[in-house]
DNA sequence: TTCAAATCTGCGAAACTTTGCAGATATGGA
DNA sequence: TCCATATCTGCAAAGTTTCGCAGATTTGAA
């Protein structure tokens, strides 16, 4: 029964392809909808060029999707789901002190989660 | 206000801990409670040197713990909900065909998940 | 003691990823 | 047409990960 196995090796590369520090705030800057390249590399202050070639890995698995209007490309993410999912991540973040149960992830899901959906940037 | 950097550099350090074939099948076979190395690697049908290397990497983050009887170690999961976590993102592999709405997700996560719930291996 | 079982660690080769940079391509406007 | 803007692609150096193998450690039993 090898399909556990080829499930284990999607999902992993799956993971792998979000799994990085500029893709995780790229996924998260798109979760408010679609972006430009360059306003994605403005707002996360990376090279455009250094967001383009992550544009392009997401694009090759699916995970963003391109639309294209004069000379600007919009990419928007195919499965917003997984922009949560990624927030459900951060509890299981650097384990919090014996005392401060939850309200340290509260913090940092605050710094993340929330200012994203109100206010970007 | 760079801490949102910092959240994301920590999640994608353990993402890609986990985001490896051995590594994901490991954890879900820890779901049912703990194991030793032995059992795990036959489980998973893996060289113990490996699954112990493997196991190495995750005690170094935390993700496991190990508990010492004799001359064997059961590893278990620190936070179990971690391999929760990870079934969840079966809904996000392989974009189900034009067709296909669920059905194959629902497949892939008995194949995965509720074998690991009833009778391991 | 001595042995075998269970697990861990260190090492090095191969494979893969990341990143900046240079240059390619496409689009819209003067 | 020619230029500037926006984005993409290819490349190579640097860095990281994986994986088997050899040998170290720890424990229990004869």
């Amino acid at each position: 029964m090898p399909s556990r196995l080829i499930v284990s090796k999607e999902l992993a590369e799956l993971m792998r392809l979000i799994a990085h520090p500029d893709r995780l705030r790229l996924i998260e800057e798109l979760r408010s909808g679609e972006k430009d390249v360059n306003g994605i590399a403005a707002a996360l202050d990376l090279p455009s060029t250094r967001v383009s070639q992550h544009l392009s890995s997401l694009r090759a698995q699916r995970l963003v999707q391109e639309r294209r209007d004069g000379r600007k490309h919009f990419y928007r993410l195919t499965q917003p789901a997984i922009a949560a999912w990624i927030v459900e991540a951060l509890e299981f973040l650097e384990l919090p002190g014996p005392l401060d149960d939850g309200a340290h992830i509260d913090r940092v899901r605050e710094l993340w989660a929330d200012e994203n959906t109100k206010s970007s940037k």
